[in-house]
DNA sequence: CGTATTTGACCGGCGC
DNA sequence: GCGCCGGTCAAATACG
């Protein structure tokens, strides 16, 4: 703004530079230095209290008033010319006051727009999660025999012949060249999406079949009754475009909790450590030797508030060593820190899709558009799998955009591979994610670098001005707490929808 | 000495 | 009923 400043004579950070020290003239007479360098401005400071009478001068135009206010004739050696610039430059400083006013108004409603969008989606997800899970109870109600061979509980129902280790459904978030069918029809299903196809998933062996348990309701279920079209629509309309609405609240209000705290979420990650550093404290309670695994599998619970019941295993691949594979289970019961916000938001998300199952697209994944909206580290891979006896999604960071290795800082354990992995691509993740979808919007991108400024203060300086070109303004020191659905401040926040927060947080360590 | 980790024992679910 | 397995407990041990 200031370079567009249309001022002959001086920038408009000189404008200000005089004008604050003007200000502090009047309470400190010992800094001269515009004193000897100009001297006319010296003149400016030494008869005029305040800026303030500067501009109310000014507004009248009034070049006899101006005189009147300096006196003592000491002017006199002003030129006409003079006198003019300086009343030019004092228009100029209320244009430029008013400018910065109006910066900051815009700047707070767009603070405020993010925030209410950001509640919103958490309550949309709830929502729908609940609409989820009240059809799956009232189908098995009224249709016993149509799912038999499922599991009893409704959770069960999610793609229980899936590998979790290795996903057979795979959402490549971060392949911009979609050239696959399969990456097309990810790409073109929007929210608003009401045509649904969910028997045309492809499995992992060809088979379509297995694909089909992918949603929580199951494939008799849903489809013989046309209420998989219910769920998509609801993802991107209101809910009350559902035949569900109908359905009183009451038995909204009996989804069975035990599911959210059941609902687990895997993060595969590429370190050497370990154990991931993710912001939360974490006791070892237990290791044990895991069937088809050389490595160990160790038990941690979370130590940050006492009885948090929030708990992970971290477990190497057994394909490949170099994988961690971290799985969250629980909500956590007390505040996170800052850098422990991000993963959790995530996971959380993830958590309530796993759950709901509600957003499956054509190929029964997640709906791309909320997937990546709503799971700012999930950018790589997500897949939603149901090992039993819980559903888990499984988010593969172990993948980025292109085959970089992950730039990692020097003498610190090994990073956690951020969606932003490869600094310098920095600026093609959002831009890949807008690219998507339309509905990929500036939310979800700040949510996303925010995340990685939690996770590696390191690169505050880069990510900030990575933020600042998408925004318009300077990020905030600190991932968004406005965020309805952000796992920290859902807790905090009465009447904002409580996700599962299956997961704490993730950062480089 | 307090805290965290290790590790064998124990428990419950599940399949045969 | 039995064994397997995943998960947890808790005493012993290590560590700062």
């Amino acid at each position: 703004m200031e370079k567009h400043h249309p001022l002959p004579f001086f920038h408009s950070d000189d404008l200000l530079r005089r004008r604050s020290s003007a200000s502090d003239r009047t309470h400190d007479d010992s800094s001269d230095d515009h004193v000897k360098v100009k001297p006319h401005i010296m003149e400016m400071d030494f008869f005029s209290t305040d800026h303030h009478q500067d501009s109310k001068i000014n507004t009248n135009g009034s070049s006899s008033s101006f005189d009147v206010n300096t006196g003592l004739n000491l002017l006199s050696s002003r030129t006409p010319s003079e006198k003019k610039s300086n009343t030019e430059m004092s228009v100029l400083k209320i244009e430029l006051e008013r400018l910065h006013e109006e910066n900051r108004r815009l700047k707070s409603m767009l603070d405020h727009i993010t925030r209410n969008y950001n509640e919103l989606q958490g309550q949309l997800f709830m929502a729908v999660q609940k609409q989820a899970l009240l059809a799956i109870n009232k189908q098995q109600v009224n249709k016993e025999g149509g799912v038999k061979g499922m599991s009893s509980h409704p959770i069960m129902s999610i793609q229980q012949s899936m590998d979790p280790r290795r996903p057979s459904t795979t959402l490549d978030v971060n392949e911009p060249s979609a050239t696959d069918d399969k990456r097309t029809e990810l790409s073109a299903s929007s929210p608003a999406n009401t045509t649904t196809s969910t028997m045309d998933v492809v499995s992992k062996d060809g088979n379509d079949d297995h694909y089909r348990t992918v949603h929580i309701q199951g494939k008799h279920v849903f489809v013989e009754d046309g209420i998989d079209q219910t769920c998509q629509q609801s993802w991107g309309t209101s809910p009350k475009s559902s035949p569900m609405v109908d359905e009183p609240k009451k038995e909204e209000e009996q989804v069975p909790e035990v599911a959210f705290k059941k609902a687990r979420v895997s993060v595969r990650a590429r370190s050497e450590a370990p154990m991931i550093t993710d912001g939360c404290q974490w006791r070892k309670y237990g290791q044990k030797m895991a069937k088809g695994n050389p490595c160990p599998r160790a038990y941690y619970r979370c130590t940050m508030a006492v009885g948090c019941p929030v708990r992970k295993q971290v477990q190497r691949c057994a394909e490949d060593k170099s994988i961690l594979i971290t799985t969250y289970e629980g909500n956590h019961n007390h505040h996170l820190p800052p850098a422990a916000t991000a993963m959790a938001k995530t996971t959380s998300a993830a958590a309530a899709m796993v759950l709901s199952g509600s957003t499956t697209s054509k190929d029964g994944l997640p709906n791309s558009s909320y997937l990546h909206s709503s799971l700012p580290y999930a950018s790589t891979m997500a897949t939603l799998s149901a090992s039993p006896p819980f559903p888990t999604i499984t988010l593969d960071l172990t993948q980025g955009p292109n085959p970089v290795p992950f730039i990692r800082p020097p003498p610190s354990p090994p990073t956690f591979p951020l969606p932003l992995h490869g600094y310098p691509e920095l600026s093609a993740l959002p831009a890949m994610q807008i690219g998507q979808q339309q509905q990929q919007h500036t939310a979800s991108m700040v949510e996303t670098v925010t995340a990685a400024i939690a996770s590696d203060p390191n690169f505050t300086a880069v990510l900030a001005a990575a933020i600042s070109t998408f925004m318009g303004a300077p990020p905030p020191p600190l991932p968004p707490s406005n965020n309805g659905n952000n796992s920290t401040t859902s807790q905090a926040l009465p009447g904002s929808p409580q996700l599962p927060q299956s997961c704490t947080t993730f950062s480089t360590n």
